[in-house]
RNA sequence: GGUGGGAUGGCAGAGUGGUCGAAUGCGGCGGUCUUGAAAACCGCUAUACCUGAAAGGGUAUCGGGGGUUCGAAUCCCUCUCCCACCGCCA
């Protein structure tokens, strides 16, 4: 969410950077419900103010002249009762204008439309050369007897997998591997709950955000399976106030994300690279607020480690105004070349989310000045589908076999799948 | 699914209609004492909003919402969550 006193202290600048993204803003209508908003404060503020002086005398008092006090009182209850009525309307709408809004992109973040405006900054690695004809990952995974799309299919619809095999150890092998990375660097394991409430989805900016088909939602219990963990961790620490000792609070997490995908008809329809499930291990922090943008850049270069540890060439895209996240002020995006597709495919991504979510969510810490948000921010550290995908097609040989790069054969007790 | 008990400040925990934003203890901050520290003693120590240049002034908040009343932490209704036991069950 956005300040609503920053949009009334700036206008012109908010209204700017939301155009920048894309989103309509009338300042003119928010103005004048704050107005209303404050009149309406001041004069239920001043009925109880006198309520209150004359409940300090109405307790000595007996018989008539309590009465007679007690008589002038009576107008002034109904008189606010309908002035409370008309504050809540006037709260909720101005709620509803200030939770549609986006956050607000950072400044050097690039304007533009789609993903095809994103900005490549960097390119690492070359990207891997056959002296033979590749297959696909999904011929290979079918052929190795590690993917299985069919069975899926018959099981629970289109974009399932079954991940089989030395896929499965291979999906356990990269979680306990990157944990052990991350746990080193301070971040805190934590397995979420994969359903969370509608206050929670709420707060971190998913209801307003996307298309609402694109979750899954269960009506009777009014409860969502997370499309990320980011949506389970973002929400633990929900009005709560940190000691400022406390930040930067790391988290590392290891899920199940589930996604209807109903934006993407007739979009990489085939495999795993774009299916209703998939794990994930991701990384979630809680910083001060001028630290956040060092966090992304420690975010992004944990990323970079990880799939340069794993022999993969990729590129890093800053992510346009247009391509952003609902509650995203600066998205890069982490790309793997992917080679039968003859192109860079996204595997990893980190958000900067600023003080939209904690705002949202009230999660604040003690600062010498009172109490201020915290900003937060996410990042993958594997998705498994993805990046299994990106193993298999880089490291195929002519015979079909997958060799498996150093760093994980003490995690997955196998040098290569035949 | 059933029955019962709870939810009060950073934490623990009093408070059953007015003078209660709320006793007390712990923790935290500052001070006295001390070469330093501990102990002891003294003081301070919630959040949000309105108003104001500031100092300050004002209002609200005892899980959420509603009700009774001139007045609610306290009475009534309702929701959520937590705990205990029983039943079922991975």
């Amino acid at each position: 969410m956005i300040d609503v006193k920053l949009l009334l202290e700036k206008p012109k600048e908010i209204k700017k950077s939301l155009d920048k993204r894309g989103a309509k803003i009338d300042i003119d209508k928010i103005v004048e419900l704050d107005n209303q908003r404050r009149d309406h404060i001041q004069k239920i503020d001043n009925i109880h103010k006198k309520q209150n002086e004359s409940n300090e005398t109405i307790s000595k008092l007996k018989g008539k002249d309590k009465e007679d006090v007690i008589a002038e009182l009576r107008p002034l209850v109904q008189k606010e009762k309908v002035l409370k009525a008309e504050l809540v309307i006037i709260e909720e709408k101005i709620a509803k204008v200030l939770m549609s809004l986006p956050n607000l992109p950072l400044d050097d973040v690039k304007a533009g439309e789609t993903d095809k405006d994103n900005e490549v900054i960097k390119e690492e690695g070359e990207k891997t050369k056959f002296d033979f004809k590749p297959k696909d990952y999904l011929a290979l995974g079918e052929k190795l007897d590690i993917i299985d799309i069919k069975r899926a299919a018959k099981v629970s619809g289109t974009r399932f997998g079954y991940l089989k095999n030395q896929a499965a150890l291979l999906e356990i092998a990269l979680v306990k591997y990157v944990f052990d990375i991350l746990l080193e660097k301070g971040f805190k394991p934590v397995i979420p709950p994969a359903l969370i409430n509608y206050e929670a989805m709420k707060g971190m900016g998913y209801i307003e955000g996307i298309d609402k088909d694109e979750m899954y939602h269960f009506e009777k219990d009014n409860q969502f399976l997370i499309g990320t963990s980011e949506q389970s961790i973002g929400p633990m620490h929900m009005k709560e106030i940190f000691d400022a000792k406390e930040l930067p609070l790391r988290y590392t997490a290891y899920s199940p994300c589930f996604r209807r995908e109903a934006g993407s008809y007739g979009k990489d329809t085939k495999g795993i690279i774009r299916v209703h499930q998939f794990s994930k291990v991701e990384m979630f922090s809680y910083v001060l607020p001028d630290k956040s943008e060092e966090e992304q850049e420690l975010m992004l270069s944990l990323q970079e480690e990880f799939v340069k540890s794993l022999e993969l060439p990729y590129r890093v895209v800053s992510v346009c105004t247009g391509d952003l996240s609902f509650p995203s002020s600066r998205t890069y995006d982490l790309e793997c070349w992917i080679p039968s597709e003859k192109n860079y495919r996204e595997t990893h991504s980190t958000s900067n989310c600023t003080d939209f979510q904690a705002r949202r969510l009230k999660i604040r810490y003690r600062a010498k000045s009172g109490n201020e948000f915290v900003h937060t921010l996410n990042g993958t550290a594997f998705a498994i589908g993805r990046i299994l995908i990106a193993l298999l097609e880089n490291h195929q040989q002519k015979d079909g076999s997958i060799k498996i790069p150093k760093v994980l054969h003490p995690y997955c007790g196998f040098d290569v799948i035949k």
